[in-house]
Parts: structure tokens; sequence; C-alpha cells
DNA sequence: GCACTCACGAAAGATTATTGCGCATCTGCC
DNA sequence: GGCAGATGCGCAATAATCTTTCGTGAGTGC
């Protein structure tokens, strides 16, 4: 991952991928106003950066089954930074836990989960999260309805910083 | 947006296009194990149904310049429908704002956040969210680290329950 | 047994991806 | 000023993919 200086461009290619990434390499070559090739060398070089971590259709998870989704407020026994790596370590092998966020305050873990159900929720909860060792208290919010969920960054902000700085 | 029956090579495709929503559609024919004519018109059907809600590229926020992530957790004075409402649409309107769910128990809603630095958090803190009518009270928490980040839901999961009921 | 529906896959033309190459611009350095 | 070297663009050509059309076979209901 080496450090690249962005021109505008590139930050263009950036928030036309986040919106549609999808979108064909000549699509997107008209739409940041170079032409095919140069475009298409740019967005390899964003991958191999690591600025553009990847592709994903984003899916209806409701339509799909994963009726639940659920807020959980994970506080441990031990904040260890073995103890809390572990903890970690175990988010990320529940497929249920889609976002483990580590917090200041008196919070130690964020969990975004989702389940097809309730009660597959608390099965989940009852027979893993809480029976995890050194797992001290869990806080469990459920969404009642999603008002917006947008992937990403607000590049607009980005272009807003660059101007004022430039 | 029509309910669709979906059998074991649409949710093939749904997982492998959440995977890597930039595969080739010969590519993704290939792993799903059918031709690529039938699978583009699978797709095609999958997006018109409203069970892809779209592709985006994964970006590194941190490297793009928006080092904070922040959850709020934010508690109205009315909980009337039209406040709720409002608020909510507030949000959408917020680039800050990435995510904002409404939750049930104490909290109202949980917002996600992300910006280039504190300051600019705080701004938008004091500024924005802290002056909205009707905002009884916000509780803030840091993200530390960031320990899982998958977007969608997991299929095997999905997978599990369909062999079970079948 | 016969229409009807549905989804597949081969074939072909249109579109896109990808490579190679020449050219212009910029920079650092005589 | 003027000369390498580096950088990045765009044209052109080829490879790969997308997309449509069409014929075929499986399954279904009558």
């Amino acid at each position: 991952m080496v450090a690249i200086r962005l021109d505008e461009i590139d930050r263009k290619i950036l928030a036309e991928l986040q919106a549609d990434g999808r979108m064909t390499n000549v699509e997107l070559a008209k739409r940041v106003g170079i032409s095919a090739p140069p475009c298409l060398r740019r967005v390899r070089t964003l991958e191999e950066s690591g600025l553009i971590r990847g592709y994903h259709a984003e899916v209806n998870s409701r339509e799909l089954g994963f009726e639940v989704q659920v807020f959980a407020m994970v506080g441990l026994e031990s904040q260890a930074e073995s103890e809390l790596s572990a903890f970690e370590e175990r988010c990320r092998e529940w497929p249920l836990v889609r976002e483990c966020h580590m917090l200041n305050g008196e919070v130690d873990f964020i969990l975004k989960c989702v389940a097809p159900d309730l009660s597959s929720f608390q099965q989940f909860l009852t027979g893993e999260l809480l029976t995890t060792p050194n797992v001290a208290s869990v806080k469990t919010s459920l969404v009642i309805r999603g008002a917006k969920d947008e992937p990403g960054v607000p590049f607009d902000v980005l272009e807003e910083r660059m101007s004022r700085t430039a």
C-alpha cells in the first residue's frame, strides 16, 4: 500500500465507482473526461494501491430473508489487548455479525448483526455471544426501520476541503 | 418489486456478486455453472426485482482522508411519526451521516458518521446535530479501530436454512 | 398425446477491455 | 535557453466480453 497523490480525475473515478461499481470503463471514462485506456490504468492503480478495496453488489437483505437487524453493545471483563483481539476474532467467525467496531466510552464494542428472524437472533445471542468468555454485558437494540444506508464516504465533502486548502 | 422464487443458481449469483461486484458475466456464468446468456438474464431479473439494489466500489475511507468514524445515539423529545420522519429527512441531507437506523429501547436513532478529523465532526455535532429541533440527547462514541466490516448478508446461513426446510 | 410455458445454450454481431505505441507536457539539470 | 528523463494522454488494433436472436428440450396442464 503506497501513498498516492490523487488528482481530481481520480477522485471523480472513485466517486463514480462508489455510486455504480459495475459501470463499464468506457462509460466511466466518458464521465470523468478522459479516454478509456488511461481511465482503465487509473482504476487499476487505485485497486492496487488499496484505495479501492473491492466491489460489492448491494442486496436487499429483507427480501432475501434476513428480516432482523440488530445493534449489540458489548462490554468485556478485561480490556487487555489479547482479550480484545480474541473477541474480534470471534466476531469475524460469526456470520451473523456483519460489523464489529471497537469504541471509546463505556461500551467496548458495537456489533451490527443480521438474522433471518428474531428467534435466530435470540439463539445466537444466548447460545454464542453471551456464552463467550470475557463478555461482561450485552445490550441489544432492534432496528425498527432503516432511514439511510449509504456505503462509503461523501466525496463532495472531500472536494470542498480540497478546494479550500488549494 | 415482485416476489421472486430463487433457486440455488440465483443465490449463488447473489453471493458471487456480493463478494465481487465487478466480475464479468462470463466468469460469473462459469462459477454458477450455466452459460453466459441465461446468467445475464438472471442478473437482469435480480436487478429489476430489486433484490440487487446496486453495485458499489468499497473505498478505503481512512486513506481518502476520512480519519474519524463515530456512532451517535440520538434521543428525540417527541416520537410522533411526523417528528421521526423529519429527523430522518435531516439525516439524509447530512453527508457525514452515512447510516441512520431507528431503534427500539431508550435511544431513538443510531447514526454512523464519518469525518475528515475530530474537529470537523465536533463542528457537525455542535453546529448541526445538536441544534436540530426536537433532538433531546446525543451520545457519541468514537471508533477506536475496526475489527470487521462485511457488507451484505451471509449467504451460507441462507443455504443452511434452505436445506433444512427443503 | 398435445399445446403451452419456461429456461437453456449455440451462434453472431455489437460493445468493451486491453495492449502497444507515438506524442505532448512537465521537471530537473546543465 | 535547451536537453534528457519521466509521466500521462490518446489513437489504433486485437482480444475478450456483452447482448440479441433463435432453435431445442424439459416440464406442466388439459
